[in-house]
DNA sequence: ATCAAATGTAATATATATATTACATAATGC
DNA sequence: GCATTATGTAATATATATATTACATTTGAT
């Protein structure tokens, strides 16, 4: 996914990261590994913090 | 909202769209009027059928 | 091998997105 | 004018995102 390489880039942890966007690891967790469906609003404050766009880290260009 | 502005670009009803992407009707209209916080996946679902990105609907490219 | 930091994951609780039903108003065509 | 379609909005119910707490596993450095 392309959210774990973003924050990585960065060199933060999820836990710093979640810190960051006012959530807690677990969320950020599950989000990284696509088994849950964030609200609008956190995808907005995660690309922010990491200098993204929502389509640079949720968006895929090819299925359909 | 850029969402209302797609929408009747595509000459569809609020109604149209909900059934599009398997919303409903109340749903689209409280999101077009920034009163909730969809989930990505209905953001993605909507803006693809409105030939759109996240970017191109849900992106402020100001605010700091 | 040991220690700490990072991550996985599970149980339960809470907040809130979303559905459902219903009624009201606005807009548009006839 | 009337009928119909589109939209606003409210009450309640349900599903699910997210928080909290806790413990386990992995990873990396020393």
């Amino acid at each position: 996914m392309k959210l774990k390489l973003a924050r990585v880039e960065k060199g933060l942890s999820q836990q710093q990261l979640a810190e960051l966007v006012g959530a807690t690891r677990q969320t950020l967790g599950l989000i990284e590994k696509g088994k849950y469906n964030p609200s609008l609003n956190l995808c907005i404050k995660i690309a922010k913090t990491l200098d993204k766009t929502l389509n640079d880290l949720f968006w895929e260009d090819d299925e359909n």
